[in-house]
Formats: structure tokens, sequence, C-alpha cells
DNA sequence: CCGGTTACATGACAATAGTCAAGCCAAGTG
DNA sequence: CACTTGGCTTGACTATTGTCATGTAACCGG
């Protein structure tokens, strides 16, 4: 089969990677693509769950809309990504809002599609549970942020797991606009800028959309250090 | 079989409820049972996961250390709950830890029990997936109630849902500790203290480790109230 | 009943984060 | 080249929460 390159991108999502190449050739043939514009809603809360999704290209946010009409963002997702296995396999609503943040395309795999698979080969419902857990054990990490740091620590995290490197320095681009990377860490945009402010006293410089970290180490202390603590140290 | 009381209770757990009574038999007949004083520790993060855990007594709270030393409670788990679902039958390390707050008794299944059955018949595997899915919509709602509520509407919310009823007032206990529930909720055990009080305006006296709630739907229409509104209404 | 411990409450203060309003700056448009 | 627009930053102020210290009430073993 002659795949083009976002199919290519998809066999190599984490979802997909994990099947056999038979499972993975029969889900594609029953899928569909799908582009989004910016700002352009993929399904809504309390929506009944028709696929999975798998980002190819683009940022996708999940989020929830609170009673009170405020919105939190849960997670957002990019390419190779994917999310909604778990409600798909179900056929139970979906528990978010999902909203591309840039322009995204998307490969959608019925629903149906998955059933009949793990009806087929229950081996692949285990490969499914595999994903709903990374995504289970993200929630708890971001819980744990959220509970135990100020929120420019949360802002120092989300830039180092920004930059592949693990020491030294690093230059990275902000994927999206900052109002979502404020709702995604739990803070209000102008909250995050004055969080890049503090940062510099760290070695973070942000202009535009780029950020350069001077010293991955130093931003991880920081980012690790009791917010109870760090500001003895400069007076 | 004569099951005796606790045996009855793991029986209608939510999750032992969805398997068929002989996967349930054969499944109990591989557990054991174990109990906890408080504050004795299940299981630590990391831990390779052996077993599925359900509460038949007591409390147990799901929780992780920082990098910096603190603790971020994750979730609090009581009779009839389980955990540990997705680990047990993947084989991958805890990714918290868990500690008994008051005496408590719990059913283990061992993980190979499990492993054993799903192979066995996948469709238990859709099961289990359907309660790891319980666990990510918690984990969800709570994420959302961290980042759109003050912590006195946390508190508030905590309280509706210890309460059997819709509507009119009601008297709820305390179940555990108040450090565990601030812990819970995300704040100080002073913060809660002080929420308590707040409380007081919308109708809710506490005393020791108990709670009247004057008229239920005040108190959620504080819950869902914008934060940045609901001051105003006392100056 | 006493001393000691535990759990919780409160007050004073510092720090974090939100609100509202104004300003800046780069990019696009006429 | 103004002129507007959108995205971001800043400042001033307020609110919420955490910290530290201290007080109080219940409980427990002698």
């Amino acid at each position: 089969m002659a795949d083009d390159r976002r199919t290519q991108i998809a066999r190599n999502s984490l979802l997909l990677k994990s099947f056999t190449e038979q499972q993975t050739d029969m889900l594609l043939s029953m899928s569909h693509w799908h582009s989004y514009q910016r700002n352009q809603t993929l399904f809504q809360q309390d929506e009944k769950a028709r696929s999975i999704h798998i980002v190819v290209d683009g940022w996708v946010k999940l989020y929830r809309i609170t009673p009170n009409g405020g919105e939190a963002i849960v997670s957002v997702f990019t390419k190779g990504q994917s999310f909604g296995e778990a409600v798909a396999l179900r056929g139970t609503p979906y528990p978010v809002s999902a909203e591309a943040v840039t322009d995204t395309e998307v490969l959608q795999i019925p629903a149906a599609a998955v059933t009949e698979m793990v009806r087929r080969d229950p081996e692949a419902g285990v490969v499914m549970l595999a994903a709903t857990f990374t995504h289970l054990h993200a929630l708890v990490a971001q819980l744990e942020q959220l509970k135990a740091q100020t929120g420019a620590q949360r802002v120092a995290e989300f830039l180092l797991e920004l930059c592949e490197r693990e020491e030294g320095s690093c230059l990275v681009t902000l994927p999206y606009d900052k109002v979502v990377i404020a709702g995604r860490l739990g803070i209000k945009p102008e909250s995050l800028s004055r969080a890049f402010s503090k940062l510099k006293e760290f070695g973070v410089k942000v202009s535009r959309n780029n950020a350069a970290i001077e010293d991955i180490q130093r931003l991880r202390d920081f980012s690790e250090s009791d917010p109870a603590a760090f500001w003895n140290k400069r007076p």
C-alpha cells in the first residue's frame, strides 16, 4: 500500500504502533481524515463518542466548560498522540470537549472498527488499556503539579518538557498561543507573563513565541524547589 | 459458598459486580484479605503492581511524593471502591503510593489471577477498561475543580458529594481527618478551617467531625458561582 | 484529676494569583 | 504610510492562600 506522509505519521503514532500491521491496515481502511481550522470544534462534551482521534498535524485541546461558564483545559495533544480510546471502545459520551488550537489534521477511527477488532483479537483491548493508562498517568502528574507547585514552577516544567535535551542550554518554540498555555497550566494569561518575567532570573529569555533556556539543570532545580524555600536565595 | 459479610461487600463492589458469578468466585478464591492500621502503607509509588485492591472497610488515600518532598493526594477510596486495575493488568509500576487513613480492610486480587481471567474471557478486559475509565473521569473532574474553583468552593462540593439528598437540609459526617480532606482538596489545613468559617455564611455549621448543611441548593449555588462574582454579596 | 498528646482553630503577616485597565508592538489592511 | 487589530505585557489593586506562631478543646493513660 502506497502510504502518503500523513499515513506514515499515523502508523507511527503511539496507538497504531502497538497493533500488528494487519490490524493497522484494517483500521486505516475504515478510518477517514479530517482537517480542522484553528478554533474549530472536533466534538463536544456529552456528545456520544463515535471515533478515536489521532492527531497528525497541529494541536488539539481537550477542555471542560464549568458550571459557571469558565473553561478548564484538561490536556493538549499534538502529532502522533491519540485520545478518546476508552470512550470509543465503551460507547460512552465524551467527558470533555475538543477544539483545534492551530490548523490541524486528524485521523478518525470509527468506534465500530475498534470494537470489531477487539472482539476478534482481545489482545488488542489490552493495547487500548495501555493508551488509556497513559492518559490516566498524565492526569495524575498534572494533579500533582497543580497541588504542589506554584504557577511559575509549572511554567518551568512546561518549558522543560518542550526541550529534548537533558542538560546544557536549549532553544524551544512555544507551540501555541499563550492563552492556551496559561489554560493548560491552570493560570491566567497575565500570570503567565509574570511567570516568564520571574524565570528571567533563572536564565530563561522569552521573545515572541521563542524561549531560550540558558541552563536546563538550573531551571529544573527551580521547578523542583520547595515553594516555601526559594525566595531566601535572592534578597 | 457461605460468604461472610466482607465477601458480600466485595461482591457488591463496582468492579466485581461487573463480572459473572463464576468469574467472581474464581477471583475470590485466588484473592486474600488484608487489614491495615491507620497510617500503614499498602504500597509505594514505583513498586511493581501485584494486585488490584478493593476497599471493604475504612479509607485509603492514593498520593504522590513530589520532588521537593511534599505530598499530593490524588484520590481517597472507601467501601466498595477499587483501584490499581490498569497497573495490575499491565504489570507496570504503581504511579502512586497508597496508605490507610483509617483502620482498613482490603481484598487484594493478584494480578496473575486477573491476566489469566482476561486471557480466557477477553470480554472481562473491557470491564477493567470501564473501571479505569471511571478513574480517568474522576481525575478530569478533579482537575476541573482545581483549575476553576476557589478552595471554599471545592470544600462546598466535597460536602455536597457526601450527602445523599439532593435538596433541603442534610447532616453529614466528615469521614476522615481534616488534614486528609485538605490534601484531597489541594489546600492546607488552615485554609480548610477558614473555608468552613466562610461557609457559615451559606448555612453550613461544622463541629468536630459533623457538618450540618442548612440548604443544599444554596450551597450548590455557591459552589457553582463565578469566583469573581460572589464577593459583592456581602460588604 | 493530672499531664501530655492530638487535632483543630485563629491571628498576623507574606506571597501568589486574579482583576481591571492601559499600553506596546508586530503584522496586515486600505 | 497611517490605522487597526490581536496578542501580549505591565501596573495598580484586590483577593486568596500559605506560613508561622499560638491558643484551645477533647482525649488518653496513669
